[in-house]
DNA sequence: GTAGTGTATATAGTTACTATATAGTCAAGG
DNA sequence: CCTTGACTATATAGTAACTATATACACTAC
């Protein structure tokens, strides 16, 4: 911004420019953080367009969680040194929101993905399908886990993903091996996973053999998943198919769409082989 | 997520998985927004691990901007045709609040790079340089203008840069024109402008034309520009070099980085012809 | 049996506004 | 000159979403 001094902007239209309200002009001005160039005899106040820059600043430095207070330190001790340094801190905590933000959109695109594909299943069908391989990525081992341990792996699991970038939005799965299912153990699980489309370097990912898998899907608690399994274990036999190395598990509906478990939907992947 | 029911979580184990103040969730179990699933008879909170979804999508709203109680709202009457809607609004909100976070990401490194280059100039010296081609987006004419006007003029055009998206971080400079500058009139500007590295198609741009600049650097306030400028110009008698179509003027240090105007630095840029 | 850590509730405080009530200022029209 | 309407101001209270503090009860471990 530049020059042509003169006219002076009253309270209202500095506020209109700076897009706030009134009020928090006032405010800042009561704080001590962004006053007026003038004030009349009668208490009016008349602010200098080149103020609003000062405005943007605070705006910006607030955006990026700076308190009003700590603006306001550094208001007082202003330098281009100080703005250098403090720019730096923010470029760094920008990046670091803007990835955030970039999550969390591919988590609401997924999310939508998801059940804009639940929206057009029928739950009551099941079928043989060929999947294309998919990179997972997986917890720590959970096979005959303590509850306790349970709950401390999958804190692992949510904070690496977090950490490592890793959270695409997709459901976190659970993974089952054959011999846990044949024995009935269908809570047994072995991994929990998370699907990922774009894999990157450097990390020890999980490969799933493409494949034929029979798909079906489970309306309910999880304490009643076994008539479910059931019904696909004789959908495979007459399919003339067996089971395969792994189970997979993801929730299509749970408590962030539904009220009630009984309303839960889950889908379950039983990997197979042709005989 | 998915399954392993059993083990519950204290209030303070879920708030560590979470990453929230215990009394946060204390709070929203007051409030209704998220209970524990159970409570036992001394008034223990015991949460599922299920819940943590629950947790990470009113999380995900909040960040969005959806106050505790709208959230709640939705919580109440909950289907996946409700999520899918809200999710979708959610999704357009996020990808306005990522473009607002990049302008605010490279105005801070605009603002780096003007700092970072000012702490390597002396205000002292006078230079010839030749300078590349650059894309300005130009305000409305304000030559002898009113004050009134311009105060307008300068709102239309910082909205103009908002809302187009124009708003590159870098600063926002002055150009006058030959004839005023002959006449002495410093400060009759033509245009206020803002350069644009990656100009877009669909806007009626200002090139500048590529060629020779007098650059010199005034220090204080803008009354007292004229100083300067005698002083560039026996500069340019020297050189053997007169002025050409357009001046430039833009403010390196402001009330952003300095207390008091006579520390303000202008850089001025007058366009020259060799002779 | 007591120390230390945990749980709970109740209440007050905080930040950054935001709204409301009351009163003074000012310019235009009758 | 007086009134009306749109502005200005201050003072005070209210708000959202925590956050801290005080007090009391519970559980576990030596």
């Amino acid at each position: 911004m530049n020059k042509k001094n003169g006219k002076y902007l009253t309270t209202s239209e500095f506020a209109k420019l700076c897009k706030v309200n009134k009020q928090t002009l006032f405010y800042y001005d009561q704080i001590g953080l962004l006053s007026p160039i003038l004030k009349n005899e009668k208490g009016y106040r008349y602010y200098s367009i080149h103020q609003i820059e000062l405005f943007f600043v605070i705006d910006l430095l607030k955006d990026l969680d700076m308190s009003l207070h700590d603006i306001q330190l550094y208001m007082q001790s202003k330098s281009p040194e100080r703005y250098l340094s403090l720019m730096y801190q923010k470029k760094e905590e920008i990046v670091k929101k803007r990835q955030e933000i970039e999550m969390k959109e591919k988590f609401i695109e997924a999310q939508i993905a998801l059940i804009e594909e639940a929206s057009h299943l029928d739950f009551n069908k099941v079928t043989l399908e060929p999947l294309p391989e998919a990179t997972l990525y997986l917890s720590k081992n959970i096979e005959n886990i303590t509850e306790e341990h349970f709950v401390e792996v999958v804190s692992d699991f949510l904070n690496e993903l977090s950490e490592s970038h890793l959270d695409t939005g997709y459901p976190i799965g659970v993974i089952t091996k054959r011999e846990q299912v044949l024995k009935g153990e269908y809570t047994n699980y072995s991994y929990l996973y998370i699907e990922q489309p774009n894999p990157r370097e450097g990390h020890p990912y999980f490969k799933t053999v493409k494949g034929d898998f029979i798909i079906g899907y489970h309306i309910g608690d999880d304490n009643s998943i076994h008539h479910t399994y059931k019904r696909l274990f004789l959908e495979m036999e007459r399919l003339n198919v067996t089971i395969g190395e792994h189970v997979f598990e993801e929730y299509i509906y749970d408590s962030v769409v539904k009220n009630h478990k009984e309303q839960y939907v889950t889908k379950i992947m039983i990997q197979v082989d042709q005989s």
